[in-house]
DNA sequence: TATCCGGGATTTTTT
DNA sequence: ATCCCGGATA
């Protein structure tokens, strides 16, 4: 390592060859804290790597210097990786996480100063939910006054917001019970040893912000913070950056406050509705004195007909920090724009295009992809797909440890880990069936209320048949944690998955067997585990003193005797562990499982459930196989394709109906389709219908004005443009109307052009005759719906999507969409402050505005 | 305790 | 259209 090299030497610096020279600027960068713009394809991961690289090598900076953040754990893991190839450095020492990750640690090592249970346990949002209706239950409260998922919404983004019950403000009776409600929660987070995600977030802020030692420790220690996807950050993260960081502490040289480069793109920014506050941006400018942002625009991805796409939509865009891509690459093809009769045929041409690309165009199977803006519409592309028996991989949907029969066991496992963890004794205290009804669990719930003990301990003292019942439960919790005592996890994952039933259970079950697969798959999964953390592969997963008496938690590892009268068996909380394993291989100041204050080790078994929560696991399986890709355009953030399509651009699908009311939806919806513009690498193609179904209801849509705000030059229309003005005028453009496609019926009509986009409607665009395009083609695909009948003046009222209407009562509203056809036809309209209502046509009494 | 029916919602999603 | 949830029923 060349430890002397400094930022006026690094000409020759391997590390730094083949950058230019915004992101050697970036790489290299030493005047404080700085936020690097970078536009997508402009290498910015390469640039986050690159830089800590540089730091250690250039000796600025030591491995446990450094705090690198990011949103997700592929991201995280992505920054490992390519590190660990550039420089031979133990990435242990450093902290390089999700923020979610990097609290836990936190937490984890400051368990006590904070509050939790050692063996703290985190919920998912599907287990915070089940909390959250305990807590609705437990208080009578009404589910239809307040849905589950709404209290569930409210406590996140209160947290989301740094706020506790006691800061949130309360102004009626609605506000104030909720306030109450989140406030049972926490105390029954507190009372089971649980954590949700915005906990880890939230009390690690706390633990920072209130602990002058704790702070003053990190603040020393991290040097460096990099920050990626910043964007995305909420206001909750953004705070606890600024104290990690030390910002807003007296600047002390000797101590030297952390420099902070945070990297991200406004333009990119899409997760608003998960909290994410693009205008931390501009505040970390301010906040961190940012003299002169860097901006990455040189695009390595695309060519330029796409990034000029890409640059001109988003320029429509109000608030933004600014920023154009650009390439060398030359200018590519132009973007290919489809107008298909309805959904059906939209997937039909999608999949014949993508054979053409395969088989014409020698384009590999997995780099092409198809985008779109709701996951409902994945099934007319599935359906075509496999009847075109074309391979594809549809990205999201249910992760390894979201599955069923995953989460049974591992609430299981937890249980062994901590009994008062509710939420997980609910889960599995009758499944497999035992005869544990809703009726006993009322009644043991009632107890543990009375008691203010866990329903584990409760159960103890329950009556009758039921306690019998709920005893033999926790016998088998308790001769499972005696049985698991000094075997490796993967014996102890084995024999509970033996002795809870569980995988009986699925071996009985008729379509068990994937359910079996992936319990055996969980085994595996710990076991490589224990191997990645550096645990020794034999490693006993729950603690031992060394006389190989089993401590912990657990009653029988307390020297409870299980055959003694219930009564007796007072219930030990949290207990002091020790461990008698000493995994050789684990190194007490870099784990992630170790207490810094403690020295102690978390067990493989806690950590493997940690890791559990933390890390949902991949949803992409079999990432080897040759398939076109499928997935909604937010997934696609961060990946690239040779050819990407992009379906279902009309108005109300993309941009959304719900995010059409007001300016910052709309923008959010434009950065959205910036975003999968710029996944193309070569080809990009656009797809539109004039009818597609959906909820069950045949809608009607106008194309989508994102299509108008890409430069003409740039796009080349497969299908004639539709030109409502030229329409009026009864031209019909080849063989089109035939098809009983777009033209047919009367959807032309003078309040037509009031539509927002109506301003380039009036130009001729050119139609290409005879290409395989053709309307030979369109006929063939109009085998589907029959043509858009409802969409006729007489039927609608002579209400169309895009125009203004009166109503008496709401008032003036823009028509987003018609919906239904005949007496049924409704209209979706908009009336701002009165909100979007549902309209029946032949009952409102809407009087287009002129 | 398992299953069946009806009602309601149905943008996007990571930790 | 369809999926999910909750309540009611066999």
């Amino acid at each position: 390592m060349n430890v002397s090299s400094h930022a006026g030497t690094d000409q020759g610096n391997p590390l730094l060859q083949g950058l230019n020279p915004e992101q050697r600027a970036a790489v290299t960068f030493t005047g404080g804290n700085t936020l690097i713009l970078a536009g997508a394809g402009s290498g910015k991961t390469r640039v986050l790597t690159t830089r800590i690289a540089w730091l250690l090598q250039t000796g600025q900076a030591s491995p446990g210097g450094i705090l690198a953040v990011t949103f997700t754990n592929k991201a995280a893991k992505e920054m490992v990786t390519r590190l660990t190839a550039m420089v031979p450095v133990s990435v242990r020492g450093m902290w390089i996480g999700t923020f979610h990750g990097l609290c836990n640690r936190m937490l984890r090592a400051h368990a006590q100063t904070v509050g939790l249970p050692k063996q703290f346990q985190i919920l998912d949002m599907q287990d915070q939910l089940s909390a959250v209706k305990r807590v609705l239950k437990a208080h009578n409260v009404d589910s239809e006054m307040l849905p589950p998922k709404k209290l569930q919404s409210f406590i996140n983004s209160c947290k989301e917001e740094g706020m506790r019950p006691g800061d949130v403000p309360v102004r009626d009776a609605d506000s104030r019970q909720r306030v109450e409600l989140y406030q049972v929660y926490e105390q029954q987070c507190q009372k089971e040893g649980v954590v949700d995600f915005g906990e880890l977030m939230l009390r690690s802020f706390e633990l920072l912000r209130d602990n002058a030692a704790v702070r003053e420790h990190y603040q020393t220690r991290f040097r460096h913070v990099l920050v990626d996807e910043f964007q995305d950050t909420n206001r909750l993260q953004y705070q606890w950056l600024k104290l990690i960081a030390g910002a807003g502490y007296a600047r002390d040289e000797q101590r030297g406050l952390a420099c902070v480069v945070a990297v991200g793109d406004d333009d990119q920014s899409i997760y608003a509705f998960r909290g994410a506050r693009v205008g931390n941006m501009a505040d970390f400018v301010r906040e961190f004195g940012v003299q002169q942002p860097i901006k990455l625009e040189q695009n390595y991805r695309s060519y330029s007909h796409i990034l000029d796409s890409a640059n001109a939509l988003i320029a429509h865009n109000s608030q933004r920090l600014g920023k154009t891509l650009h390439t060398d690459q030359g200018a590519g093809e132009a973007l290919r724009i489809h107008e298909s009769v309805n959904d059906l045929a939209e997937a039909q041409w999608i999949v014949d295009e993508v054979r053409q690309l395969m088989q014409v165009d020698g384009f590999a199977r997995q780099e092409i992809a198809v985008l779109y803006r709701s996951n409902a519409q994945s099934r007319s592309l599935e359906s075509a797909l496999i009847t075109a028996k074309v391979p594809y991989r549809i990205y999201g949907g249910l992760r390894f440890f979201e599955r069923a029969e995953i989460k049974h066991a591992l609430a299981y496992l937890r249980l062994l880990e901590n009994a008062n963890d509710d939420t997980s004794f609910l889960r599995v205290v009758n499944f497999p069936a035992r005869g544990i009804g809703a009726r006993s669990i009322e009644g043991l719930q009632d107890q543990a209320k009375v008691k203010g003990s866990s329903l584990y301990a409760a159960s103890a003292t329950m009556d009758g048949r039921a306690g019998d019942k709920l005893r033999s439960f926790v016998q088998l919790i308790e001769q499972l944690r005696q049985a698991s005592m000094g075997q490796t996890l993967r014996d102890v994952i084995g024999l509970m998955l033996e002795h809870s039933g569980l995988l009986a259970h699925y071996r009985a079950e008729k379509d068990g067997v994937d359910r079996v697969e992936n319990l055996e798959e969980l085994v595996n999964a710990a076991e490589s585990f224990v191997v990645q953390e550096g645990y020794a592969v034999d490693v006993t997963s729950l603690p031992m003193d060394e006389h190989g008496t089993p401590v912990g938690q657990g009653l029988a590892s307390q020297g409870v005797d299980l055959n003694a009268p219930w009564e007796e068996q007072a219930i030990v909380p949290v207990a002091q562990r020790t461990l008698a394993v000493q995994p050789a291989a684990l190194d007490p100041n870099q784990s992630l499982f170790v207490d810094v204050d403690t020295g102690e080790t978390l067990t493989p078994l806690a950590a493997f459930l940690t890791h559990a929560a933390l890390e949902a696991g991949d949803n992409q399986a079999q990432a080897g196989q040759e398939a076109i890709q499928l997935m909604t355009v937010h997934a696609s953030k961060g990946l690239e394709f040779d050819a990407v399509f992009i379906a279902g651009l009309e108005e109300g699908l993309f941009p959304h109906y719900n995010s059409m009311s007001d300016q910052d939806g709309l923008e959010e919806e434009r950065r959205l389709m910036y975003v999968a513009i710029t996944r193309a690498r070569k080809r990009l193609y656009l797809s539109l219908a004039q009818e597609r179904m959906l909820n069950g209801q045949t809608q009607y849509n106008v194309a989508s004005r994102f299509l108008d705000e890409l430069p003409e030059e740039s796009v080349r229309w497969l299908t004639p443009k539709r030109n409502p003005a030229s329409r009026n005028a009864g031209e019909s453009f080849g063989g089109f109307s035939s098809t009983g496609g777009w033209n047919s019926g009367g959807r032309q009509s003078s309040t037509y052009e009031r539509s927002s986009y109506s301003a380039r409607q009036a130009e001729d665009v050119p139609y290409r005759e005879g290409g395989r395009y053709g309307a030979s083609k369109q006929v063939a695909y109009g085998s589907g719906p029959v043509p858009p009948q409802a969409s006729d003046g007489i039927e609608t009222h002579g209400i169309r999507a895009g125009q203004k209407v009166f109503h008496a009562k709401f008032g003036e509203g823009d028509v987003l969409a018609i919906e239904g056809k005949g007496a049924d036809a409704k209209a979706k309209v908009n009336f701002g402050r009165h909100g979007t209502k549902l309209l029946l046509l032949a009952v409102a009494k809407l009087t287009v505005v002129a």
